[in-house]
DNA sequence: TTTTGAGTTGTTCGA
DNA sequence: GTCGAACAACTCAAA
């Protein structure tokens, strides 16, 4: 009888779990395992909402396991040691995970490769990064030419799409520790940690049910799916335009294929309306995903440096004070500070104002991306290091295919062009919530007595803009310029 | 090797 | 209020 260990890291899923189904092939019995990697638990870029996330996704795939005949195992310590205490406890010869790609898991693994059966299998991206490359064998480092190659290479199909294994067997006998329930995940965060809630979502999102968890789909036919007004109610923080389905897709609780073969059977519906362009942009924020993930595996070096290493000069200011506004959602600027607070209380923030945050944190107050970036990764339940350093690198103008260093958010014009009625200020800055719509993003301009009938004295309840738009500006452009 | 066309997401200014 | 141009070249990808 042959036995292997199923080492689960960010595949907490059963459906279309290609790792789970190599082993599957080519072993009688699979113990899956989960490690507490003390590295990763003391990493001052894991935030603890997505901690909690994480054992809440585990106390879920712990009883879909059960019901399949099997159970988790989880440990805590040195990657490497644990998994040679588990070969020798269960007898294993070998050991089976997805493959990542951030530069820590990718030495952990080859570190542990050296001296441990390790067979890595793909499945975080549909497209493994060195599968999508220029005719000159070299990677792409613009997002335009690299989604052309991506789309012209056989698209997954959803016969290939592999179903949930009938059972799993598992020998008993492992010692398992508890799966830590500190963090718990606050109540304001709105993502339920499970295979099955991500099937949810999808199916909400997409029309498309990419698994048979036993669950009851409940189509409604009539109800036109979001995925087809989405490339117009993306950008407005004040709607559910989006799909929600970052943090599920960044543990693995929905596969990268089943997103993406989703996308394609919704297009494919609507082929002929303009409803088909808009799940192709959904699509398109897939292939975005892992245009990032190719650059992290190609260009390591973007985790803590420029892409382009002449903005490594950047004449930061830095302020401390500044950035504490920025984390606590005190700047003055209506839709940076609900973002902010957005972030800090429900682990998510909605996409067009990651941008607006991001913005106008690196170029209104010259504070360095990584601030930026590391404060992300505390707070996002989705929080995934090539994402978000892509993301990052983009707006601060140092990445591949990076914005102009001349485009400066108008916190201001962005705020009232995506959210028109300041519903979405309203949600997340209570301070705000009596003003009328004319002044949801400009309280400063309110007259005195008009703030004392909304109950809003600005510099008392709300505070005044920590920068002035115009000389920010300036300020931005003048210290872009010195780095040319 | 050289050349050519193109590049996520904006803002401001002046006509 | 609306519209087009300027912002600034530069690098990348592909023919």
């Amino acid at each position: 009888m042959t036995k292997a260990l199923w080492w689960i890291r960010r595949d907490l899923r059963l459906a279309d779990n290609q790792t789970l189904v190599t082993a599957l092939s080519q072993a009688d019995h699979i113990y899956p395992i989960f490690i507490l990697d003390p590295n990763l638990l003391e990493s001052a870029y894991v935030g603890q909402k997505r901690l909690a996330f994480l054992f809440d996704g585990l106390r879920h795939l712990s009883a879909q396991l059960k019901a399949k005949g099997s159970y988790l195992t989880v440990r805590h310590g040195d990657v490497r040691t644990e998994l040679k205490t588990l070969l020798s406890e269960t007898g294993a010869d070998a050991i089976y995970a997805q493959e990542d790609v951030s530069p820590y898991a990718r030495r952990r693994d080859s570190h542990i490769a050296e001296s441990l059966p390790l067979r890595l299998i793909p499945g975080l991206t549909v497209r493994h990064p060195t599968a999508v490359l220029k005719a000159d064998g070299k990677p792409y480092t613009v997002f335009t030419p690299y989604s052309r190659t991506w789309k012209k290479q056989p698209l997954p199909q959803p016969k290939d799409l592999l179903p949930v294994p009938e059972r799993i067997p598992t020998p008993q006998g492992l010692r398992s520790l508890p799966i830590p329930t500190e963090p718990a995940l606050p109540d304001t965060v709105p993502f339920p940690a499970s295979e099955a809630e991500a099937q949810k979502r999808l199916q909400n999102f997409t029309g498309q049910l990419q698994a048979q968890l036993h669950l009851v789909s409940k189509t409604s036919k009539k109800q036109q799916k979001p995925i087809y007004s989405y490339a117009e109610e993306r950008d407005r923080p004040d709607l559910d335009g989006t799909s929600c389905l970052s943090p599920y897709l960044r543990f693995g609780m929905l596969s990268a294929r089943q997103a993406v073969v989703a996308a394609i059977e919704a297009a494919d519906k609507a082929s002929n309306h303009p409803a088909a362009d808009s799940a192709a942009v959904w699509l398109n924020e897939l292939i975005w995903r892992e245009f990032y993930m190719a650059i992290l595996y190609h260009f390591p070096r973007v985790r803590g440096y420029s892409f382009r290493e002449k903005y490594d000069r950047l004449p930061w200011l830095n302020d401390e004070a500044d950035f504490s506004a920025w984390c606590q959602g005190q700047t003055g600027y209506p839709i940076v500070d609900a973002a902010m607070r957005q972030l800090v209380e429900s682990g998510w923030m909605h996409n067009r104002t990651r941008m607006i945050v991001a913005s106008f944190l690196v170029k209104h107050l010259l504070i360095d991306w990584r601030w930026g970036e590391r404060f992300f990764m505390m707070h996002l339940v989705d929080g995934d290091p090539a994402a978000n350093n892509g993301g990052w690198q983009w707006t601060a103008g140092t990445g591949t295919d990076a914005a102009p260093y001349f485009r400066v958010f108008n916190p201001t014009r962005q705020g009232q062009k995506f959210d028109p009625e300041g519903e979405y200020v309203r949600r997340w800055v209570p301070e705000l919530a009596q003003l009328p719509a004319k002044f949801s993003h400009t309280p400063w301009q309110m007259p005195t007595q008009l703030q004392q009938k909304v109950n809003c004295l600005i510099g008392r309840d709300y505070p005044q803009p920590i920068v002035d738009h115009k000389s920010a500006r300036q300020r931005a452009l003048e210290a872009y310029n010195q780095v040319k």
